[in-house]
DNA sequence: TATGTAAATGGAAACGTTTCCAATGAGACA
DNA sequence: TGTCTCATTGGAAACGTTTCCATTTACATA
């Protein structure tokens, strides 16, 4: 037997004798009805498996209870945990979460947000390259969409949940000074692609300056890099007198971690590292990994409560950014006085990291 | 003033100056079209900045162009990268991904899959608790609607994307014999609600007997004592006799590693461990972990193409297992010959896991 | 020129829903 | 009994699209 048309509205209403207007308004609770007629209307959707169809109703009301979520990798923690803090928000509300990634390029974040809009979605939550020049973000002003960022600071107005990334990196610039650290640096993976880098560098930086330390090192490495231990080890062993390194997220510190031991450096001995995000594999580590702790699932949340209100007419607010901590750990700790500069040095492979110049940059912010 | 209406095909009729059939054959390049009218047509759209209405498209055709995915959590980076694969697959097919997540939990699951079902998703892809005993996923068969599962082993005559299970963890039993362990346990996590790790124990318990070990050490652990190091490395300490552990999956294998310096033991010396999964951060630690290494995204990737296949009609085709490989790392070791179990005891410190008689249950596959 | 064929075109129905509005009916009050 | 109110109820339009089918047009052939 074929696949059975499933019951619309309309077999629901014949079945329990009534028009189609009376059906809806039983099933929808949105108008009056008899006790009697209420009763013959649900049986009759009982007995039918009537299920309201999606399609039918967002053509009627114009809403298709269905909200955009954009961020750029799934594969990466952070984002995948502040997707499902979004899911796990919206589970209650009625609303469907549509996914899209963009692989932390701009083109496609803005054809992922077009093709959203095309799908109707009553809102966007976003994490992209470049949300304040998106052209694609400028259609959900025109159709009155509204847009909740995550991870980004504040720019243009846009409601975003986030951790203030200047203020966090500044503490991390803190507490390198509070250990005796004078020579810095700051790992970055996408720093020209990434606010976030950005702002961390911005406040780490001022803080470097205010607490009396010298101009930290900006150190952009590329993806392959930061897969290749002995590639990243030779970019360090670069930066001889630099005695703590502040890397923007987890994952480069932990790659810098792992580096260092080809160096036969100690971290943090010869090197103190700390990172950025706090997920949860840093705790793991045998020498568990100092870094400042976000949670990137309550930032999914806070975004998707916004989006959430900003749907009930209730309007779109800025809410204060979240909270951080700094996680301890084990990565970090004062210079070592007994090494020298050439105790370590000398320890460098004797391949020198190719890209080495430009990887020298040292940019203000 | 107010947000302009999206211009609908309608409109672009009405400036092309044709009928809404005729722009709409030249929009979906559907149906033969003179080259003016065309040209005609396609300007007007461009001019008007027309885009198709996904819920007009999706009542009259009856397809929503949209696939659903299920899986127990994002929070789970294996998960995570499973989606992100079966995303990316999607991405130019024109089909959309709903998103949605069980926390592990069964009712949960099936109340997904209504909801999926209600937005009349064209397929589904999913992991689940007990996907054999899904009464939600019955309906699926009723609307026909293809169903494509990720890491399940095969049930049901159910098509799904996996590893073999069995094989993989035989694997691991052949490499403990290979070093010379004789005792050794198999740590799971959720080992009643996940058929993964039942198959797991399964493949790695008849393969620990056709190799001559003794019947391996079934350790059930709470997601508690997983967090706790102390907790786990007291259930750890329980069982002296034990060389070497395969842990369900690699969160649980890094937990081991960490549990294990409570108890001044030392990785792979006193303890070998090995993983499954494969996940990235097992390479990053200081004694890298030794893990069957699969591909998530892989896994993703190929649901995604058999249910794209399905939804040609082309059908819906059960693949291969997708492979797997044993990933050497530095946690797995002959067993320590020095180190006499008594000397191991004493080192177990001195409060004991409480649920201890529970988590010994050793049962048969 | 008349006829036939194929290509191009447009009208209109249908998809499933919500909601406006008019119609019905019952009870209350004078 | 006759009006008036108010609660129920149902008809029908509208949402934006695709597609069947009929009509028109152009052109080639007899």
């Amino acid at each position: 037997m074929r696949p059975a048309a499933p019951a619309t509205i309309k077999d629901v209403a014949r079945l329990a004798g009534c028009g189609i207007a009376t059906a809806s308004r039983v099933l929808n609770k949105s108008g009056p009805a008899s006790t009697e007629m209420r009763e013959r209307v649900e049986r009759a959707a009982r007995d039918l498996g009537f299920n309201f169809n999606a399609a039918g109703r967002a053509l009627q009301s114009r809403k298709s209870m269905t909200i955009g979520c954009l961020v750029p990798s799934l594969a990466n923690p952070v984002f995948a945990e502040a997707v499902q803090g979004v899911q796990s928000e919206l589970l209650g509300s009625g609303y469907q979460l549509l996914i899209s990634c963009s692989n932390y390029d701009d083109d496609a974040d803005n054809a992922a947000i077009t093709t959203l809009l095309e799908n109707n979605v009553d809102g966007i939550i976003a994490t992209m390259v470049a949300p304040n020049r998106s052209t694609a973000l400028m259609q959900t002003k025109q159709r009155d969409i509204p847009v909740s960022l995550m991870f980004h600071d504040p720019i243009d107005g846009m409601v975003t949940a986030y951790v203030d990334n200047f203020v966090a990196a500044a503490e991390v610039a803190r507490r390198f000074a509070a250990f005796g650290h004078t020579r810095v640096g700051f790992l970055a993976l996408r720093f020209s692609t990434s606010d976030r880098s950005r702002n961390r560098y911005a406040g780490f930086y001022k803080q470097c300056r205010t607490s009396g330390l010298a101009q930290p090192s900006l150190i952009e490495i590329s993806e392959e890099d930061a897969h290749h231990p002995e590639r990243l080890a030779a970019i360090l062993a670069s930066y001889p007198d630099v005695t703590a390194l502040f890397a923007s997220n987890d994952f480069l510190a932990i790659a810098v971690q792992k580096a260092t031991r080809h160096l036969g450096w100690q971290v943090p001995q010869d090197l103190s590292v700390v990172g950025f995000d706090g997920i949860e594999v840093g705790r793991l580590l045998e020498t568990p990994l100092s870094t400042i702790e976000t949670s990137p699932e309550a930032m999914g949340r806070q975004a998707a409560q916004s989006l959430l209100n900003a749907l009930q007419g209730l309007g779109l607010k800025q809410r204060p950014p979240l909270p951080f901590s700094f996680r301890e750990g084990e990565t970090l700790a004062a210079p070592n006085p007994k090494r020298t500069d050439d105790d370590r040095v000398a320890a460098q492979p004797s391949s020198v990291h190719p890209a080495q110049d430009q990887n020298q940059s040292r940019t203000n912010p």
